[in-house]
DNA sequence: TGTACATCAGTGAACGCGCGTTCACTGATGTAC
DNA sequence: TGTACATCAGTGAACGCGCGTTCACTGATGTAC
């Protein structure tokens, strides 16, 4: 064969991957096929050899930007425990860069728009985040701990979506300092 | 002549109005001008007699949206201080009713990404929505009554987004619920 | 060994569609003389 | 009082554009005989 095996099934991995960042900086309606298709050198019509509509990258391309995010908490708390999780999260450094960091606060309210495919995959994979991300988490009971970890994501999550919006740099700096000092409080009491 | 004097004025109002609610359901670029007016029982090409642009609108209604979820926080908050606050702002009817909603979970992503018109727009009247509720808000110092403002709203903002974003019923409704609790104990605590 | 054919990832023209925006026009009512 | 003209909110055809999707095709390489 002229391309090697694994070709095909790289390709598609590119795909989602650019997808992934694509989407997460400029919305789900903000990004095209042949743009995507575009930054890999490629041409749209060959999209449709690897998906079969839009809306199945949009369900594939979220659950991944939802595992790396997943990944890079877990990572963080390995390294540092939920301080160390909190600084990177709601740091300027992932405020100014919405494409590689977690699709929660970029993405969210378009997945709520969004078709059952892609909300029930995003759903799936959202629940497994709460789940690992409880093992962490200290708390007198399993329900607790699972309750503790809705509300820290939750409010990361707010926070960073609002940090975003704001051009007022003081406001948005003010919304992740006093999140920041919060979460500590809140991840580390009862 | 054939219009009352006010007629102009009432009808922009009602553009704007419209939008409001369209927006915050569809968001921006899901709902196109011809649709708004068509909802006024109107035609596309009258629209730029109201507004120079798209961005216009989009900036106007973001703002009324945020006047309008101000106002009713503020009536919750006479009446019944921030308990009842948090029932409405975290109720089942509020986050299956984005389109008579806050704008904070719905639009924050979409703000971000906007035209800096809109986001400045939508960034003072934020401002103001810190600032009267932070009257309100129990706390040994004017900042630290600020800052709990900021993590009450963003944490409202986030925890709204995910219970929309979220299929599975059991796990919207604890995003609420456990929102609810925390917040409770928040706003009271030191 | 040479020739005919099969495979298949990717190409790019074409489709129908909805978008934001422009603009010459309408038609009901007011005013001027 | 009657006629000509001005006003102006709203109309709707037209524009250029980008979108998602389809499909006949390409061309490099493999296999069959």
């Amino acid at each position: 064969m002229r391309y090697e095996p694994t070709h095909k099934e790289k390709t598609r991995k590119n795909i989602v991957e650019t997808a992934s960042r694509e989407f997460r900086a400029h919305g789900f309606e903000g990004v095209g096929i042949a743009q995507i298709m575009q930054t890999l050198h490629l041409t749209h019509g060959g999209f449709y050899a690897h998906f079969k509509d839009k809306d199945q990258l949009v369900a594939e391309s979220s659950v991944h930007a939802l595992e790396e995010s997943l990944a890079r908490m877990l990572e963080g708390l390995a390294e540092g425990g939920f301080p160390m999780l909190l600084e990177a999260y709601l740091s300027v450094d992932n405020r100014d860069h919405p494409e590689a960091g977690c699709p929660l606060p970029a993405l969210s309210a378009e997945v709520a728009r969004a078709e059952p495919g892609p909300r029930a995959a995003f759903t799936a994979k959202l629940g497994d985040v709460f789940e690992q991300i409880s093992e962490q988490m200290p708390g007198a009971t399993a329900a607790r701990r699972e309750e503790k970890v809705l509300v820290l994501v939750a409010t990361l999550c707010g926070a960073v979506s609002l940090a975003r919006a704001v051009s007022n740099p003081a406001m948005s700096a003010s919304l992740l300092a006093g999140t920041k000092r919060h979460l500590l409080s809140f991840v580390a009491g009862d």
